[in-house]
DNA sequence: TCCTTAGAACCTGTATTACAGGTTGTTATA
DNA sequence: TATAACAACCTGTAATACAGGTTCTAAGGA
């Protein structure tokens, strides 16, 4: 099957390796049969032979958009089209943070940029069902205010409420991307806030958040915002994060 | 070698796949080593011992992450850790491009809330060299004024030497990632600006912008900047761009 | 002694074959 | 007609083979 030494397709060598090719191969079809998320993929087989190379290569193209979460792949089944998700973005920014190319406070800068916007977007655009979801939320934070952990979980999944509520999911793929970052320095936050006092204003900041965009006043949503995160850049600052 | 049918880890089976688990084992290792951009990884064959899997798993783990770009491959070579790239962000964008998961417009209201950012900061924290490197894209972008193409390259070379001198690499990352969508709508918007004046026009608004940033002026730059952008939107929606 | 060069050792790139197990559609039977 | 068994196809993983690139070392020559 790998008679060819000489190359069949004498143009366009795109990179250097049958991977990345087999890997632009594919995604060229998506988008010239213009697949929606759902839709099946060729087979292995059938890619080995429209590529006419072996079945590694086009399985570690396979293998490769699957990590980057653009194709779904199960046992048995064809790959298919992946829905829009944050998987390969959150990647790349934990690799920047864990080989130190990228600081937290840098993550803060890009993050309070997006969701001054996020939250102007949901105070003008937000559904009913949105605005409470958005409260319940900040509601969560204040009721398991003795268990850190939960609040975190609240606390992201208020951030996330608000950008999806900007019916932009260009913004939510962004700030999904930076919850894993959230994950590991939020805590540090929280324990600069040392008294019960400090750390139930940090949870008020959330409700006048969400009242705001109930209200549906994008100005005031946005200035709350950004002295949530002000704060909340001022709190790792003193905790000594670079 | 793969006679293990019992899991030898009985715990945490991350997700379903020895692929998955590899992959997790290799960036857990750049954590745990503390590696930097061109350290070096362990081969596959001493990844292949470790995990006791065989190298099909391997390759197809440090494969994906090459294809994010996390990891740099090459024939021969170790694997070495990778600098920070927007490859992968850029294929999630494209990718939801090209599904219909995202529409040019979102991408254009996130580009403008971030480049507005971007420029105020450049603003403030330029080196000379920086703004030397801003001002010569938009003279370059006069000077082959009629060529569409090599105008498209400089603007694009504009905002991403904007985001540089943001001195913030994840600005740079995610207004890079976005060069892609913008090399294939350019030209729509460059076409409803029919007349030499209006093209002219929308050059000055970008020396307008240099010039800012040149004399250090963050509101000022930031104005230009958000004129820019609305114009350039109007452009893409009398295109007819949903 | 120092430089050059040939080669060994190791590495990745690709191909091939094999088999286990999941999925799906079809056919035969109750 | 409904159900169950089966065949065909698909992916997951393993093992092996070989070609070609890279690196280090050691032998040989200046």
């Amino acid at each position: 099957m790998q008679v060819s030494m000489e190359p069949t397709e004498p143009m366009s060598e795109p990179s250097p390796g049958l991977v990345s090719a087999a890997i632009q191969a594919i995604t060229q079809h998506i988008r010239a049969e213009g697949l929606a998320p759902g839709d099946p993929l060729p087979s292995e087989a059938a890619m080995t032979r429209q590529l006419n190379v072996s079945r590694t290569v086009v399985r570690e193209a396979f293998r490769s958009l699957s990590a980057m979460r653009l194709i779904d792949m199960s046992a048995g089944r064809r790959a298919t089209v992946a829905k829009l998700d944050t998987g390969a973005m959150s990647m790349v920014i934990e690799h920047g943070i864990t080989t130190q190319q990228i600081s937290v406070q840098q993550v803060y800068d890009v993050r309070r940029t997006i969701e001054m916007r996020t939250v102007a977007l949901a105070a003008l655009r937000r559904t009913d069902q949105e605005a409470a979801a958005i409260g319940r939320s900040a509601r969560l934070m204040r009721e398991n205010f003795r268990n850190p952990e939960a609040v975190m979980e609240h606390d992201i999944a208020f951030h996330e409420a608000i950008a999806a509520a900007s019916h932009n999911p260009v913004f939510s793929l962004i700030v999904t991307a930076f919850s894993g970052v959230t994950r590991r320095t939020w805590v540090i936050g929280w324990r600069t806030r040392s008294s019960d006092e400090a750390q139930l204003k940090m949870i008020k900041g959330h409700e006048d958040i969400a009242e705001a965009i109930l209200k549906g006043d994008p100005r005031l949503a946005a200035e709350h915002m950004a002295q949530h995160f002000d704060k909340s850049v001022k709190a790792l600052l003193d905790a000594g994060i670079a």
